[in-house]
DNA sequence: GAGTTTTGTGAAGGTTGTGTGACAGTTTTA
DNA sequence: TAAAACTGTCACACAACCTTCACAAAACTC
């Protein structure tokens, strides 16, 4: 069974790179660009959990998010919610209103990805898809903990979220760019050679113990987990 | 379903060499030589995305940029820029309009190609293919790896990209300034000499474990795949 | 078969891209 | 509040790669 999910935004960019990182991610995702609409199609299937932009032509995130809550027969969906920056302190408002978690724009998709998990994990656990496996590594979200061989790998928060970007598509080569865009985020400007230090130290800590490079650098390309 | 892709240039030159150059890659396309041109071609026929020229008669890019984002009947059509070098630091400006990306004159083709699938996969990941297969070999353009009877053949960046070109037309003879044109670009002086040295390597590398020769010589002429 | 044109290729030198230790600043932990 | 862990940047060294050249080999011409 795979989580169904409505993002209801109504910028046009930014719900398709959702749509399609949701997507890729293994969740079933419909869009909905103004609070109306999304109203109609919860009323059609109720979703696993929706994520909610603040600010929407029709009724507003806060106004949807009140009437969820307020609908006996929708059951306790859980909501993310997106708001600018400059709306961050009304984050009290929202949380009040019944929204699960918010997060202020702009992220990084990785943030987003898993306070979608973690939202999910508390309301849904069993849908939720709690450890990545490549060849003889294994990744757990739930607990934070990466084994290679069976043995504890030690990794700073960057390393560990290079390494989950990696093992969600083993063998993909990712350019530095697109490193930058899906671990610091799209926002953030970040020196081209920092990916470099933390493939370098990523490298490091999953080869203690002279095992073969489980990292493949592709000159000129970027770089890749060998997905062997 | 091959993807429809408008290209918008007043520089009738370039554009038809864009455009016979994405319709050998498998694209439909179709040139709009301004702004006003290009809006009535969407309302048309809605494209898959588009390459847009900065500077443009009538409407410049960045306003089709904005009307495109603007307006609610045309989807979020993916959107590469094309700048000249002087413009290079409005590039930011292109990205706040909404623009995927964008790519300075001048460009390699191969370049430009890249980043046309780079875009079409994150928004249309059904339309795109992502790996070329002929004869005995197969590229694999996500992982960069490239396989023959099964077996991985390491190349150099410039090696795979010509051999990515050799596939994307299985057979047909390249000429060395076609070679240069398209995987150096059109503004790097390069010996033509050159080109013999890397297809000898590519040649080399591909034939390692004496099978037959994977590339063609046609004498006074350049080179091709051999699409037995 | 001699002369001409075109191509293959090894070696040399230059260029670019990558790995990595060090460091100063920041955040987290104890 | 001090110590430890982590972050982002830089500079340098090294390795991979690129381009050119010269000469040898091959293909073609007559």
């Amino acid at each position: 069974m795979i989580p169904y999910v409505i993002v209801v935004e109504d910028e046009a960019a930014l719900a398709t790179l959702l749509q399609y990182n949701l997507e890729k991610e293994g969740y079933e995702v419909a869009i909905a660009s103004d609070g109306e609409e999304a109203l109609l199609m919860v009323s059609e299937r109720v979703p696993d959990m929706m994520v909610l932009d603040w600010m929407l032509p029709k009724l507003s995130g806060i106004e949807v998010c009140r009437c969820l809550r307020a609908d006996k027969s929708t059951p306790n969906i859980p909501i993310i919610m997106l708001t600018a920056r400059s709306e961050e302190d009304e984050r009290v408002r929202g949380l009040d209103t019944g929204a699960d978690d918010y997060i202020t724009k702009p992220f990084a998709l990785s943030e987003l990805l898993a306070r979608i998990r973690a939202v999910l994990r508390r309301a849904k656990p069993s849908l939720i898809e709690e450890s990545l496996h490549c060849g003889n590594m294994v990744l757990d979200r739930s607990t934070h903990k990466v084994l290679r061989h069976g043995k504890e790998v030690p990794l700073g928060p960057t390393e560990f979220r290079l390494l989950e970007h990696f093992m969600s598509q083993p063998g993909r080569v990712f350019s530095r760019t697109q490193l930058i865009d899906a671990i610091w985020g799209t926002e953030v400007d970040v020196e081209i050679r920092t990916v470099d230090v933390h493939v370098g130290r990523l490298r490091r800590a999953l080869n203690a113990g002279h095992q073969h490079d489980a990292i493949r650098t592709v000159r000129s390309a970027g770089y890749a987990l060998r997905a062997d």
